[in-house]
This record gives C-alpha cells, structure tokens and sequence, in this order.
DNA sequence: CATGAAATTACACGAATATGCATGAAGTAT
DNA sequence: ATACTTCATGCATATTCGTGTAATTTCATG
C-alpha cells in the first residue's frame, strides 16, 4: 500500500469512525506506530485533522456554528423543500437523501396523496413516522454517523435493484466546471448510484453552496435534471449553470 | 476510547443532563475514579466545568427539561437496559428490537469498548448517533410506522444474511403456556428469524406484559435464553417461568 | 546501467502523558 | 458526633510521544 493511499484511508476512516486509534491502525497495517504517527502529525500540520493522545480526531465538527447554520437557513431550506415537494405526483417513488436540506423537504411532503418515499437516513425514516399518506422503504447498511446515512455494499445493492421516479439530492458544494461534489467518497459513490437509478434528480443547493468544490465528485452538473436554488440570488451568479443546459428552479 | 474522545463526552453529558456524577460515569466508562476526577479538576481549570463535591456542574444554568429526563430515567425500563446491557461483551454482535425498551438499553449501552448493534429501527439507530464506540448496521426493508421497524422480504434477507451473539428482543406479551406474542403478524415472523440467526436470545419484559397474551405467536418460551424483568416481582408470578427452565433475571 | 539524492520506514531511548492504587485530609450525611 | 463518601497527593506502572539514527526503497539524472 502506498504512502498517499493509507493517508487518504486514514482521512476516510476519520469520516467513518470519527476516529484514529495509532496503535490499533499501526496492528492493523502491519506498520509500526512510528509510521502511523508520523501521518498523523504531517497530517496535523496540512490541516487535515487534529491530533490528540493516542491517535487522531476530525476537526472541530461544524457543530459551532451548525446550530447558527441551521437557524439562519431555516427559512431557505423550507422554501427549497416546500418547491421540491410540490414536484411530486400520486404514486410516485421519491428517494430522499439524508441531511437538514431534505430534512425540510420531509417535513414539506404532499398529505393529500399517496406515495414512496426511499431513504437511506434513519434520521428522515423518523421524521415520516406520523406522516398519514407516506410509504416508506429503509435502505439498510452500514451506518456512518457523521452524516447519518446507511452506505455501504448492502445499501448500494439495495439501490441498485430498485427505480425512483425522482431523487432529492443534496450535497456539499456546485461548481460550474467541478460538478457536484461532498465530503465523503462513500456518499459520492451512493448519490452517483441513486442518480443512476432515478428517472430524474434535483439537486437542492442553499445559497452558500453555490460555486465550490469538495474533494469527491459525485457527477457533473449536466447529468441533474434540475438544481433548486433559493429565490433571489443574482443572474451573474446563476447564469454559469443555466448555461451549461441545466434547469435552475428557484424557489 | 482516546482521553481527548471522554473530555468531549463530558462537555456533551453536561450540557445534555446538566450534571457529571464522577462515580457515575466511572462505573459506565470503566476507569477508576481517580481519572474522572482528573478530569474533571483539569477542564475546571480550563474553565470548561465547574467542578463541584460528587461530579461537576456545567457553568450555564442546566437545561429547563432537566428534572423530567430525571424522572425519565428512573424508569423500570432503565433498569431492564442497563440489565441487558451489562451482558454485552467487547466485540460481540447485538441485534436490537425497536421499541421504547429497547431505546432505553440504546441509552444504556456501555461506552467503554466497541461492539457492533445491528437494527432495524430508525429510532435506535438515530439513538446511537452520538455513542462513541458503536457500529451500528441498519437492516432495511419497508417502514411500517405503527412500531417503526423495516421489515419484510428484503429485511429478513439481510437478517438471514448475519449472526448476531445477542438478541435483545421486545415483545407485546409473555404466557406460560403461550409462549412470546405480538400484535402484528409480520413482526412475529421477524423477531423468529432473527432469533434463528443469533446465538442467544434475551426478551426484555416490563411488570405488565408478563401473563398475558397476543394474537400472533413469535415462540416458546423454551427457545429463548432468558427474560430480563423488573426486579421486585412476586416469585408466584415468576414460578411458572422458571419451572420451564427458562433463566429469569432480575433487573 | 550506475549513482547519489530523497523519501520511507523501523528501531532505540529519554521525556511526556495517562492511569490505578494507597493514604490521609476534607467534606457530607445521618 | 459518628460513619460514610469524596478529594488531593504521591507514587508505581504502562502507554504514547518525539527525536535521532540506520537500513531500505524509490526516484532522477547522467
């Protein structure tokens, strides 16, 4: 295994487990602790982790300033979910990733009419549970606790064997040239795979979101249906996606 | 569980329970006192805590619903998951029924040493999204929101596809001659599979489900390895338990 | 192909950190 | 006032860390 393959593993299982014991991994490897430490302290250094006694930790989760996030974007995110819930149709299949986004875009939900909802996110699997009108199927899997999403062999296989009518994808940046893409490749591999199984996907994208790039590329812009934006962003900044042939919805 | 993980626990504990009781904690992490104490006396110093004779105290007011998580706790459900969760061992594989029972032994679970919970509910599985040491594995399979559990085709599939070491079950009612029953027919036949698939089955019972009887038969009594159930039962109550050769624990 | 530079790794060793236990002091409860 | 719990300190042990060093591999260049 090469040098920079255990370091982007080591960058993985922080995102997997939260996470990085030296001494277990050094076992695990086969490598001494000397090694293993040596990738954590240049890691430390580039910034890609911290460093703690006895092995490793993500960076400071973004649970500062997620509840300020969450607070300032309630409004946008509603409105997002409310525009992508009006989309849906009697009888459809609707697959929801997890996140707060689609979170709105559960609460939102028609009641009027009958319909799938497909999740991989226990957290949303909850927020239906007193929905009147909505089927809901688990995708199950291995669950990766920081974004709270079952992934894994036994999800992707899951997805695999099943047709959505329509996807809400959400996701960690857009950019023009880079596409979509998040944090995680795991998740980038799982969206790419429920995109490939939906007869279409929207994206639904906050304000912020707009114009940057995460190391995982899912897909590019033009294999999405649609991106929902919120309503009043300036043409200049929407103008490079409309340009690209893809539909911008603002709601 | 790295030394850096436990501080971060404690911030969270008290800014959730509004309290540390150092012997407390000690006991669920497994150290000795002296390291809580440790603790607890360096993050004063940081002026994280505030540092108080039996535990700390956080250094805003306490959370409002305070006293109701209080009460909550000193529930006969509580009891029967800390039971239960006494029983795990570092490594082993426990499948968890849905359930308010069940939930309260998610609560319980040890934090110690890592292990892996396999469900198939949503509700537990967002329970554990904090707890620091567990792989949790979401079976999938449709929702079905009276007891917000997946199950059905895909779900026993994948149950027949695992072993677990333990199964804490959940069940509507417990009779002699009965056996273990449930309310709905699909649930039956869930719970009997993955029973199959683990190599000991424990059934969580509280005081009032003991003697009677549902319409849909899970199994015998024989067929499952124990009862845990509240201590302070009459023994003429647990007798016809015991005379099968059913071990009864006491919580 | 040869060779030296750079990178990678394992090992050694003293320092720093973490933990548990023992003991006497301080605090709390009955 | 007495009994019990909790605390602080010192000490012993074990783990982890950082630095230095040497051996090995990889790479670039002639």
């Amino acid at each position: 295994m090469l040098t920079s393959q255990r370091r982007a593993m080591i960058v993985e299982r922080l995102n997997r487990d939260g996470e990085i014991i030296a001494k277990t991994l050094a076992t695990e490897l086969d490598l001494s602790e000397d090694t293993i430490r040596r990738d954590l302290r240049d890691m430390a250094a580039e910034g890609l982790l911290k460093r703690v006694h006895g092995g490793a930790l993500p960076l400071s989760p973004p649970l500062p300033d997620f509840a300020a996030r969450q607070s300032l974007s309630t409004d946008e995110k509603a409105a997002l979910g409310a525009r992508a819930a009006a989309m849906i149709e009697p009888g459809q299949v609707i697959f929801l990733d997890g996140g707060t986004t689609t979170a709105a875009l559960a609460r939102a939900l028609p009641r009027s009419f009958a319909f799938t909802v497909v999740t991989h996110s226990p957290t949303i699997a909850c927020e239906l549970e007193r929905h009147p009108s909505a089927d809901v199927v688990l995708v199950g899997g291995r669950l990766y606790k920081h974004s709270m999403v079952a992934m894994g062999a036994q999800a992707l296989e899951t997805i695999r064997g099943l047709k959505a009518d329509l996807y809400f994808m959400g996701v960690t940046a857009a950019h023009p040239s880079h596409g979509l893409t998040t944090g995680d490749m795991e998740e980038a591999a799982t969206k790419r795979s429920v995109a490939e199984n939906a007869a279409a996907t929207f994206v639904l994208l906050t304000r912020e979101k707009l114009g940057l790039a995460s190391p995982w590329k899912i897909m590019p812009l033009a294999a999405a249906s649609g991106l929902i934006v919120p309503a009043g962003l300036s043409s200049d900044v929407l103008a490079p996606y409309r340009d690209m042939g893809v539909e911008v919805i603002e709601a």
